[in-house]
DNA sequence: ATTTACATTAAAATAATTCTAAACTGTTGA
DNA sequence: TCAACAGTTTAGAATTATTTTAATGTAAAT
């Protein structure tokens, strides 16, 4: 993703493109493929792969508001820490409790969900599945 | 739920019945419905119903073998705390996200979800299905 | 260029949770 | 009966994730 359109991501979730800001959505919005990752990841990512130091605080509102726009989507796993993905599709996770890792689900890889309840004056707004797995011989948790 | 009850669940959970911890689970247990609870709810169910002060540490440390156990289930709904359910059945979730409560929803008003993939070694322990509803004028966040 | 509004930062504040170490309690066996 | 031990409770300290603050810095508009 080149500059002009990282810029305007930035932009767009009501920021102005700093070079820090600039170095965050270089590091989420570059790579081919959609990942998932905590606070703490990006911050190392940044830190090891672009040999920048930038504040948690701007790294926390510079998430925030890309997750406001849109442009992220924060996955609730387990409560020690916040989770986003970079792909903001709806869609489903497994999540391998052996090894806490985070693996994403296509739509056609379950089916979809028919939701036969509804709840007066309100939308739905998502329906995601969370399908936990371990190994045969693991207890569940 | 009577005292015999309890305390052979306090013993099933490796925890020898003393007096903190049968308050926490006359709490927990003796409704005859389910309900979802932070520890924070919980310490204030106890202090104002029963007027009894139990240290935060121990309700911690009872609730999570609970957990461990199978008597209490851990919700991820958002980060900031951790949510626990009575009702320790496979079950879905509405989420309001207008007032943060959680709904419980019965197997039957969601068919039963279809996982097609599945992911060598490992064996499917869970598959619930958050559904997130807002009224129509919100935003989704 | 100057101004102004917004950004960055380190450090402090907050909040949930876990750990610690001292005091306590219940049970066991002499 | 009571000493000894294993397990408990507790207050408070420690830890961790996140948010706030307030001083300093920078982008953008005039």
């Amino acid at each position: 993703m080149n500059l002009t359109t990282l810029k305007q991501k930035l932009r767009e979730s009501g920021l102005r493109p700093t070079r820090q800001r600039l170095k965050i959505s270089e590091v989420l919005f570059s790579p081919e493929k959609t990942f998932h990752f905590t606070i703490n990841d990006l911050v190392e990512i940044i830190e090891k792969k672009l040999s920048e130091k930038i504040s948690l605080a701007t790294v926390y509102n510079t998430v925030h508001a890309f997750k406001k726009k849109g442009y992220l989507k924060e996955i609730s796993i387990n409560s020690d820490k916040s989770y986003f993905d970079t792909n903001v599709t709806e869609h489903h996770h497994f999540y391998d409790e052996d090894t806490n890792e985070l693996i994403d689900c296509s739509n056609d890889e379950i089916d979809s969900v028919n939701v036969k309840k509804n709840i007066t004056g309100k939308k739905i707004k998502s329906v995601e599945v969370l399908v936990k797995v371990a190994s045969d011989n693991q207890n569940q948790n």
